[in-house]
DNA sequence: TGCGCCTTACATACCGGGTATATATACCGA
DNA sequence: TCGGTATATATACCCGGTATGTAAGGCGCA
């Protein structure tokens, strides 16, 4: 639902039409995450719909202007009281896929975590570097580069860690599930390759 | 993708109807993201359309038995090999919260903050206590478990990070855009208050 | 025996997010 | 004047996610 608030968010500064909710939404996130513009128009329609904005007519040119309702600035204020809940948030590709990784005996879990370091580090350090080159002015786009900068250390920090819970496991019960004959049915060889973590 | 994926992933272990692939996926994520029943029939159709499952017949009750096919192999192994990339990963609502919230001088976004903190920690509490309680062969859903502690305690720092910032702009050029009379046409006052963070 | 309830198992309707594409106008430079 | 780019709206389509429907089998219990 994240979308549709940050639309209402908008409109409650000032009301406008669909192009230009894209253009002030990537100037506050720097177009990561860049918006698709046949989603604003969707959502739009929804939001309309709904009942939380009005689309009236146009303005000088042929351009649809919406904006708040009294609905619409209610929503919007809920959602500006209430905290993001964690249960709202979508399923961590990353964390599933070492889950599944480290469950099944004949992939390579070690290795996959390799690569995966290297290249969260790689983006790491691409986003440092546009750290070094924004602008001190733009406060909000500064704020949502160093919000993946601390997620990119959280994940390295916990890549880190899976290795050592994975060392540890291998030691506590070694060869589990791992016949020692070449005679797996499925071979299904990991082909990960780690190209080697900077730190 | 992570549905699709961790699907194929699960039948390279072993062939399995859609009931079982669910109960499956459940035990290893200790069921934070619940899966619902629904999306594994409607993926597993998408599977076999793309010929990357066959869905041979019935067992010996009526069960649907889904095995992975050539093609299933090569694109689970191509999942295997290539990390997860941060341009795959969802726009972060808590991110673009923040970010329009300090962009727009109506709201109090030191009190957005406030709540959002107090209500992570008590989240990153839960998530500790849960993790007390899994017995440690469960080296899967404990993985997944610590990869939520380490995401919690990073948004934690975050929220800290853009709260000093935050004071730094207000001192930086005090007043910006906050009219000192009362007189704006839209109120839209932050109804947020923060219920005190601890620590 | 039969009624109700739970679990297992599959299926479908519906919504929102996300991407690609179609269409039209205006402007600008070669 | 032709083509490319920016502006502006709209739509088709897929996937993820949720809720709901349906049906068979097992279990308890009156």
């Amino acid at each position: 639902m994240s979308i549709r608030h940050s639309l209402l968010a908008l409109l409650a500064s000032d009301s406008a039409y669909g192009y230009q909710l894209r253009a002030r939404f990537e100037t506050l996130t720097g177009s990561v995450w860049p918006l698709n513009i046949g989603q604003v128009y969707t959502t739009l329609a929804r939001l309309e719909r709904d009942g939380l904005v009005v689309g009236a007519g146009s303005d000088d040119e042929g351009r649809i202007i919406y904006r708040l309702t009294g609905p619409g600035r209610d929503e919007l204020a809920l959602w500006w009281s209430s905290p993001v809940g964690r249960s709202a948030r979508p399923r961590d590709e990353l964390a599933i896929k070492i889950a599944l990784a480290v469950t099944d005996p004949t992939i390579d879990a070690a290795a996959i975590l390799q690569t995966q370091r290297s290249d969260t580090m790689r983006s790491l350090q691409d986003l440092t570097k546009l750290k070094r080159h924004t602008e001190q002015d733009e406060v909000a786009w500064r704020l949502v580069l160093e919000s993946m900068i601390f997620n990119a250390e959280a994940e390295i920090r916990w890549l880190d860690h899976c290795e050592s819970t994975l060392l540890r496991e291998a030691h506590r019960r070694p060869e589990v599930g791992r016949p020692p004959g070449p005679s797996e049915p499925t071979p299904q060889n990991a082909t990960a390759r780690g190209t080697g973590a900077p730190a």
